[in-house]
DNA sequence: TCGATATTTAGCTAAGTATCGAAATATAGT
DNA sequence: ACTATATTTCGATACTTAGCTAAATATCGA
């Protein structure tokens, strides 16, 4: 859970989870996004897959990142439990948060 | 934002949220929940103070905090919103989480 | 095999963070 | 005024992080 908040902290990388939201694209892709190095860019990622929050794929010399919306729904999800657990409107709830978050992706 | 996830990705202060969840609680009855001195609580006091997450009352020689629940509502729907910004539940989401968070605080 | 391209690793610096013990501040009670 | 209590500030240390350039790795196409 720290992991995942720790990697939410950096803007840049909040950013690339919104690029990444709206589909898959290759480092160089996310990198051409930003005014930091390649290097550094290839950092961030490392922790964004260290928080489980993206996957990688390559093919050839290309790598494509993705979204792990679920990881990213459930961390939210759990804090937001520690402050409203056991409450009988919590399935309605999650529910809500759910599509909140996966808006268009799921229906 | 930053500041606030920066706050979130410490476990110790992620409990003091949880625990001023609760009641408003003084700066050394905070601290006797943790196994580190007072001048550290009170440096993550002071996160969690900058990030506005937290008030302060002094009342004699002690200092009450108290959780600011709706700017860590507003700071986790801000965030869900990137990922599901522009859509007609938006409305009815809102009040879901809000009521996620506040559970048995507002109704 | 060679050169170009995509990405990461290595090595570095500067800046930030968590932690501590000791000292400072402020207030209350005697 | 003095002492005890609650909390913070100070100064130091150890660790982590974001950023860079340069070099390494891997794959593709000629």
């Amino acid at each position: 859970m720290s992991d995942i908040f720790k990697a939410l902290a950096d803007p840049t990388r909040r950013k690339v989870l919104e690029l990444l939201r709206q589909r898959p694209m290759t480092a160089g892709e996310l990198a051409s996004h930003f005014p930091v190095s390649r290097p550094t860019m290839s950092a961030h990622f490392a922790v964004l897959r260290e928080a489980d929050l993206i996957d990688a794929f390559k093919i050839g010399t290309t790598i494509t990142y993705q979204l792990k919306l679920s990881v990213l729904e459930d961390a939210l999800l759990g804090f937001a439990r520690l402050f409203g657990a056991g409450t009988d409107e919590q399935a309605t709830t999650d529910a809500a948060v759910t599509n909140q978050i996966r808006k268009g992706t799921s229906e």
